[in-house]
RNA sequence: GCGGCUGUAGCUCAGCGGAUUAGAGCAUCGGUCUACGGAACCGAGGGUCGGGGGUUCGAAUCCCUCCAGCCGCACCA
């Protein structure tokens, strides 16, 4: 179906053609009218007319069925009420479509490229945004029809395995495997670590373990899969408890691109890209500088010749888009490394191998900062595990339950608490501008009140449970009279949805479904404040019922696609 | 030094091609309720939108400049 915003828009453009001038008409969500239509002013320049008689011009255009009011307010805009009766069946429309209104799109492949943890290093907060946002987005483009190749860019490879493969000997395999099946992949890391510098002789055997390991030794091998393995395995279990689509044949890590790596160095040298500098051999895409001014290189291999993490993402920006065949990158990855993906993404085109009709770009986010606006730390200053973070919010929840009094026990109570405690902070971390920095602040997120994910699911909880009494019973053909404020109100904020995902997905910014959620949750609980539903008769009833019904299969799929759960009761 | 991001109410944040009196949530104060789930609803106070200049009938939004903070700037990813 047509969202009642294309509606609208094409209707408005109809009225602007007939000032042929080819502007495409702007159209808001208004708080003061039911849509307020913009851009007037700059129209009226370009036509060198006064702009009230081209505001004159474009009412006298306007399907006056649909619009029960136009007011020209101020010299720029319009703003327009709805009729009822447009409203009745715009409303009919969308209750009757197990979409609402998202009109499935000619599907494109996107890869999505989030979460990217370390082999052998803790999950922390960092992880939590990407892993969050990129799930997220993966679960957006496939309500709207699209293909999601999600890949989980695990950091697999590099100097370091040669120390942490000592250490694994040193304590022995089953050891070794015991630890890390515990999840204190810090420990181990960091015992690795410590040898690695008190220790010479310790140093000595690292090093020669990376060059057994990149020269393909089977048992040195055998032993990097056991840590690459234990630590997939313990990932695992932690999008398990966040409810992340991510699984284990996602990971494609950076291991995978190795024998990509001579070919990307062959081709760049082959097109005349290559230079060298310093000993390494280096693409200089234009417009990056360093510090003194001068040309700043992408370094593709290193003096060395070992291969840096430059190598790596052109070997899987190549490999995505000619053996994946995607029509769109995306990279869910932090703000510091905003300079190395543009000069990928710039080599990448200079080598023709991200046509320009590819989409490539990197889906920035900021930093999680502590309460006291510094990065996010534990008292002692170490960084906080992102599953201990994660049980913290289960048992808050869980006391909050305890407090509340559920009718729930057992495990149907505690698997409610992790469905809140992920939506408290899944919410937390989608609900902002993602570019910024936000302050985690679990005492905040997990609080129940104001803008929380546990809001809304409270908000469509109290709807499940008007149908648990009224015996689920959804009225299939209701009449919209939408006789008070409080339920025009809601019926405006449900027919904003389509528009509300679309423009979020589109620009790649979850906040802007989860502002929109809230305020829909907020309609709502002012209508059930004013409107008894089952205290109603007859066609009241069967029309509030049916408003409750639509919006709480709207709060259910906006959630869902967010990666939070709406449960039945709490 | 160059580049990027950020600066909006006491706190946490929205404000999406310029638009009516800059909006929420929390906190504060005051109301509502023998009510379908009070994890609620209604209302009030609180803002020189970092400073200054410019463009415009109109700027938190566009341009310039200054200030403050964070990040990046050659072989670790």
């Amino acid at each position: 179906m047509t969202s009642t915003y294309e509606t609208l828009r094409i209707r408005l453009q109809r009225a602007f053609d007939v000032l042929e001038v080819g502007a495409d008409p702007v159209l808001r969500v208004s708080e003061r009218s039911d849509y307020q239509a913009n851009g007037i002013m700059a129209l009226a320049k370009r036509l060198g007319r006064p702009p009230r008689e081209v505001a004159e011009e474009i009412v006298r255009g306007l399907d006056m069925e649909d619009v029960a009011t136009v007011e020209i307010a101020g010299p720029g805009f319009l703003n327009l009420t709805l009729a009822s009766g447009f409203l009745n069946e715009e409303l009919r429309a969308l209750a009757s479509d197990d979409r609402l209104g998202i009109a499935s799109a000619t599907p494109r492949r996107i890869v999505i490229d989030y979460s990217a943890p370390n082999v052998a290093k803790e999950m922390h907060v960092g992880h939590l945004r990407s892993t969050v946002i990129g799930d997220a987005l993966a679960r957006m483009y496939r309500f709207a029809g699209h293909e999601v190749v999600a890949r989980n860019h695990v950091g697999d490879w590099g100097t370091p395995f040669g120390m942490l493969i000592e250490h694994l000997l040193d304590l022995g395999e089953d050891q070794a495997i015991a630890t890390l099946s515990i999840g204190d992949l810090d420990a181990f890391y960091r015992e690795a670590r410590a040898k690695f510098e008190a220790s010479d002789a310790f140093k000595g055997r690292s090093r020669s373990r990376v060059v057994a390991l990149q020269s393909g030794d089977p048992e040195t091998l055998r032993l990097w899969h056991v840590l690459v393995n234990e630590s997939i395995a313990y990932f695992s279990a932690v999008y398990q408890k966040l409810d992340v689509t991510l699984t284990a044949s996602d990971v494609v890590g950076e291991s995978y691109y190795n024998e990509m790596l001579a070919a990307v160095v062959r081709d760049l040298d082959a097109a005349g890209l290559l230079v060298e500098s310093d000993g390494a051999l280096c693409v200089f895409p234009p417009g990056f500088v360093n510090r003194d001014g001068e040309p700043l290189p992408l370094i593709v291999q290193k003096r060395d010749e070992g291969y840096g993490y430059a190598a790596t993402d052109l070997a899987a920006l190549r490999d995505r888009v000619s053996i994946l065949h995607s029509d769109e990158l995306l990279y869910v990855v932090g703000a510091p490394q905003v300079q190395h993906f543009e000069m990928v993404f710039a080599v990448g085109r200079m080598a023709g191998w991200l046509p320009e009709t590819v989409r490539c770009e990197q889906v920035v986010f900021g930093n999680v900062l502590g309460k006291d606006h510094k990065m996010f730390k534990s008292r002692d200053g170490a960084t906080v595990k992102l599953v201990a973070l994660i049980d913290e919010a289960i048992e808050r929840a869980y006391v909050i339950l305890d407090d509340r009094g559920t009718d729930l026990d057992g495990d149907a109570k505690f698997h409610l608490a992790e469905q809140i405690a992920r939506a408290a902070i899944k919410y937390a971390d989608l609900s902002t501008e993602r570019q910024h920095d936000y302050v985690f602040d679990l005492d905040r997120m997990i609080a129940f009140e104001g803008d929380t994910g546990p809001y809304l699911q409270y908000a469509h909880a109290r709807l499940r449970s008007i149908f648990r009494r009224s015996g689920d019973l959804v009225p299939t053909d209701s009449h919209f009279a939408l006789g008070s404020i409080a339920e025009r109100e809601l019926a405006l904020g449900l027919l904003a949805f389509p528009e509300a995902f679309m423009s979020s997905l589109a620009a790649l910014q979850p906040h802007r479904l989860c502002t929109y959620l809230f305020d829909l949750a907020q309609r709502f609980t002012s209508f059930y404040d004013a409107c008894p539903v089952l205290s109603s008769e007859g066609a009241l009833r069967e029309e509030r019922l049916a408003l409750c019904d639509l919006t709480a299969r709207t709060l259910r799929l906006g959630l869902s696609v967010l990666g939070i759960d709406a449960p039945e009761q709490m």
